[in-house]
DNA sequence: CTGAAAGCGCTTACAG
DNA sequence: CTGAAAGCGCTTACAG
């Protein structure tokens, strides 16, 4: 290589050079008052002279921090995922944290949990669902007393902080909307029973049918997992039935456009035959045709609230059990996938 | 809180409890040999009941290395990016390796590029397009003598690791595809002029209308940047002109799949008045119907691939000038989204 | 506003 | 096969 590896200047040369001692650099590089301005511009010179970088592992070994975030995933991939993701490296790269992504696949997965509990000391811990709610990873962070923060948590947990939107009230309006369209006959496909927010879900449809006087019927209840897959099998055993249901609410958009594929398989016009609506504004929501009107969950915001919470200078509250909290708001987004009956 | 937090375990603490020194603690949880069976049973003992867990900032700063990998991506969502992620995040979990995410939005960002490189000292760096070919990161890291890898780059540079397809070769195979369907007005949506990638693809389609007769027409290639907007974009251009094409070949799936959503609203059947075909085997290629026959990459394997080869036991060239090297086999996935002409 | 000393928890030579 | 010593590059008390 054409390129010298320069032998990294340490804070004790820049204090030679400077002519202070250590403790004063280490003051200007942390941002501590009390340096006068004639020796912090003497220093933030000799620094750049010889291009000082302060050593995140030192830092962290002597000063009990790590600069490190962790980001606790159960799937690495997916649109909501994504979005924590970037949210969450951006409020990092503000904050001057490093975020490390660990994936926990298994419930319970103690064996790895441990692992990276011990190997790095995370400063903070972002837990994504269904992660949220999983009990062991839960109080080992608490045994290593690592700061944490939820998203969309189903339990609660005064000592954690917790971002989240009321699903119930979510899927209670959405099923209104439909039933506001003159829809009677709406099916309903489940998310993944490991994830919370799928029996609120469940349950907000529920509710509103039965507050609309309208017979809640098992036959139109499918099970899913938040897959397209899913969505697709849902849509088989919905369209197998007797009496084919006018509208179908599926817990999330990616297997509402499972529905709509079977369905356009069939020949079944969307949405003058049947309406489909999903939940999340994923990606998918406005790729496929018609576009999917759904439930807009405001992913970027609550991760950066969750992380403002978390790490932030009013984050003080973690660490005494009285951790921040915030229910964010949704918005239902009408798009092209529903018809209105009583038109 | 109801948990006790309890100072950890010093290695020197283990050492006490087993009777040996530091240095065979050491020894054993770096599965250097020389370590008497007897000796190595009680200090697992030991550390087992003391809940030991070597620290990660420590054995950095003495031994010189972080155990910490970076993954600089550009845009942190995306299906493409989510594979990396997955994979790279599996190999790191397999070889004790974290990592760490950061995300360099602007070409030559040379503040953020040099906080990151400057904060952390990485073992390794893996680089996804196009950052792959920024040339003021290649520099930066050569000088700070990380080893790096990168994914799908356009210019080689033989001190690095290097993993990709051979794109123009896909490219051209996927029109001659479409020409072997009895296609002649074969249109084609550029890719992101930034990524490596889209000169070569379009290369291989110009090169494989040569091949077989077929005159080339600027009216038929029209720009796109990878989004499902700049997909619909030229849909609408090209929907515009004289004469429609019978065929799109789109740089990417999601762009495929905007061209799809036109065609929806058009009225303009898929395939049997209009063919489509991607590129990479997105997911959005499964999700929109019908389902868009592509060139399938793969993405996962290629990250594993590098990473092994910058990381494995094996990677030594990285070290003096002699990085590992792969391209990766495509295939094209024949779905539902190409009408043969000749049927 | 500033600094000298000790120490964070490991690994690297080095010696046996 | 094993260990005593020094040191990695910072920050934390502590003292002025």
């Amino acid at each position: 290589m054409s390129f010298v590896k320069t032998k990294n200047a340490t804070m004790s040369d820049v204090a030679k050079l400077a002519g202070v001692s250590m403790k004063t650099v280490s003051r200007v590089f942390n941002n501590e008052k009390y340096v006068s301005q004639d020796k912090k511009d003497k220093i933030l010179e000799a620094a750049a002279e010889l291009n000082f970088k302060p050593s995140l592992q030192a830092r962290g070994l002597a000063g009990h921090k790590s600069y490190i975030v962790g980001l606790f995933v159960d799937e690495p991939s997916g649109d909501y995922i994504s979005k924590v993701l970037r949210s969450t490296l951006r409020a990092c790269g503000e904050a001057g944290y490093h975020l490390v992504v660990e994936v926990l696949k298994e419930r319970g997965d103690e064996a790895k949990l441990r692992r990276v509990l011990n190997s790095i000391r995370f400063d903070g811990v972002v837990l994504s669902p269904p992660i949220c709610d999983d009990l062991v990873v839960l109080n080992a962070l608490r045994a290593s007393g690592v700061p944490t923060a939820r998203i969309g948590p189903g339990l609660d947990a005064p000592d954690m902080v917790q971002v989240q939107i009321d699903d119930y009230r979510a899927a209670y309006e959405m099923t209104e909307y439909l039933i506001g369209k003159g829809h009677k006959r709406i099916a309903f496909i489940k998310g993944d029973p490991n994830h919370a927010c799928s029996m609120e879900r469940e349950r907000g449809y529920v509710r509103a049918l039965q507050g609309h006087g309208i017979p809640v019927s098992y036959d139109l209840m499918v099970p899913g997992m938040f897959s397209f897959a899913s969505g697709r099998a849902a849509a088989e055993t919905l369209f197998a039935g007797a009496v084919r249901p006018t509208a179908i609410f599926a817990a999330n958009d990616e297997m509402a456009a499972g529905v709509l594929a079977v369905a356009r398989e069939r020949g079944i016009q969307v949405p003058s035959e049947l309406s489909i609506v999903g939940f999340d504004d994923d990606a998918v929501a406005t790729v496929v045709s018609p576009a999917l009107t759904t439930v807009r969950q405001p992913v970027e915001e609550m991760a950066a609230a969750a992380f403002e919470m978390l790490m932030g200078d009013e984050a003080d509250g973690v660490e005494d059990g009285q951790a921040g909290r915030r229910t964010h708001a949704y918005e239902i987004r009408v798009r092209e996938s529903v018809a209105d009956l009583k038109g």
